[in-house]
DNA sequence: GGCGCCCCAATTGCATGCAGTTTGGGGGCT
DNA sequence: AGCCCCCAAACTGCATGCAATTGGGGCGCC
């Protein structure tokens, strides 16, 4: 069989629930960029709820590394370094060849169609923004995990590649998706022939690519923060003052 | 090098974090046994705050899945089904393997040393309770997932370890936890020699066994939920009342 | 005696209010 | 002009208050 047991959906219709969603595709649609500031007022208004759920729906994305939380600063989006961006692939990789071990040759034939149709969605989208052809790429993969029916499985799969969308963004150039999705279409073949070592190696290769296609180089210019690239220096410097020195705007 | 660059740590001393540190403690010793009930003005009261931030740090736990919400009824420490705990042993033994991956032939002799003095803790800890050499156990391997000084890896290696210690305190017999303390000095060992393919397997076999000595077998009578044990039987009946018939205390 | 219904205490969902902290900008001093 | 200090606005941290929902005990009915 494919499908094990019913499963609980953990996120219910909370007004929190909602917001975070929202918020969620907002980030990753990079309509809200790395940085942007969520303060909990602005939120509970444009939401028609009061800070305390904005808040709450806050902490949340901070636990899903998809906002910064410091304590009595303005909440912003996550602005992962490019080694966190490394790290969350390399996680990725290891989940989601754990993905496609466990449902290689148990997909139903209405699953197989549900994935190719959302392939051809991607295909779809190929003319629009970039934003939205990032988003359905992520959310084939999440497709994928929700079919294995363990909703651990789903959730981590589901936040490193939110995360991974998120550094993307930030990170990548214009890219093409093309190929993305052609190797998603061998990912499905090789799924519904039962290969489980080939699809293993295809999705390890698949993501392993798309990491490094965006996170080309270190890129010090774009994204990273200002502090850290001076560290290094600042570590031959020995006056007490060196860390106030760059009194320069840090984006925004 | 054996360390990256600075990490912030994310969980800071609001009070919130307090609450859920205490709690995730609580919860993994046993002090709180999985459906137990866990009402947001008891908890404010106990630990001197108020409901708000009791809330607020039950969302939070919930989030790492120890304690289960649902709306509009008191929160209860999370009951994973065997299936469940399979689950989250499989994520972890993928986890923990990348983690030895990237740690192997890289440690520090302060960290090796600093490893070594854990499990002497653990081994010092072996006549104590059981939940105490639990806990001990499994902040071993979370020790692992921080000297990878990956924030992502830690993150859900902790988390998936705190699921696997709910789980052993669920299904586990009064385990000998002797073996795991050798299996840990053996990978320490590994580890140190720097041979990545072996300590991998270590680790694989290490978690495979300790998954395999706890999670013996599905055991329907103990944990399960009593309507999930029903589920199969109901699908058979077509009346509507059939939900409401076992109308049971489902465990205390 | 057992079954079902109803009502109330217990508890959650959420908004608002108040106090403490941060920010950033104007004015004064050098 | 540049630097610094101080203050007010903005924002967060948290508690409290009120309406809505639940579930369990008690009562009546079978």
């Amino acid at each position: 069989m494919a499908a094990r047991s019913t499963s609980k959906t953990s996120e219910s219709s909370d007004k929190v629930s909602v917001i975070c969603r929202a918020l969620r595709r907002a980030i990753i649609e990079q309509a809200l960029e790395p940085g942007a500031k969520l303060p909990e007022d602005a939120l509970g208004e444009r939401f028609g709820v009061s800070r305390t759920i904005a808040r709450h729906a806050l902490g949340q994305l901070a636990a899903e590394g998809l906002v910064e939380l410091r304590r009595n600063r303005i909440a912003v989006v996550a602005t992962p370094s490019w080694q966190e961006a490394r790290d969350a692939f390399d996680i990725r990789i290891e989940l989601e060849r754990l993905v496609v071990r466990q449902l290689a040759g148990k997909l139903t034939k209405a699953q197989i169609a549900e994935l190719n149709a959302h392939v051809d969605a991607e295909d779809g989208a190929r003319g629009g923004a970039d934003a939205v052809s990032i988003r359905l790429a992520t959310e084939f993969h999440i497709l994928l995990a929700q079919m294995t029916n363990s909703p651990i499985l789903v959730r981590y799969v589901s936040e490193v590649a939110y995360r991974c969308c998120l550094t993307l963004s930030l990170y990548s150039r214009p890219h093409s998706t093309e190929c993305a999705i052609n190797e998603h279409r061998a990912i499905i073949s090789a799924l519904a022939k039962g290969d489980e070592a080939k699809v293993m190696d295809l999705m390890h290769h698949h993501l392993d690519s798309v990491a490094n296609r965006a996170l080309v180089a270190p890129t010090p210019q774009r994204g990273r923060d200002l502090l850290d690239i001076l560290a290094p220096y600042a570590d031959e410097v020995t006056s007490d003052r060196v860390v106030k020195l760059p009194k320069v705007a840090r984006r925004g």
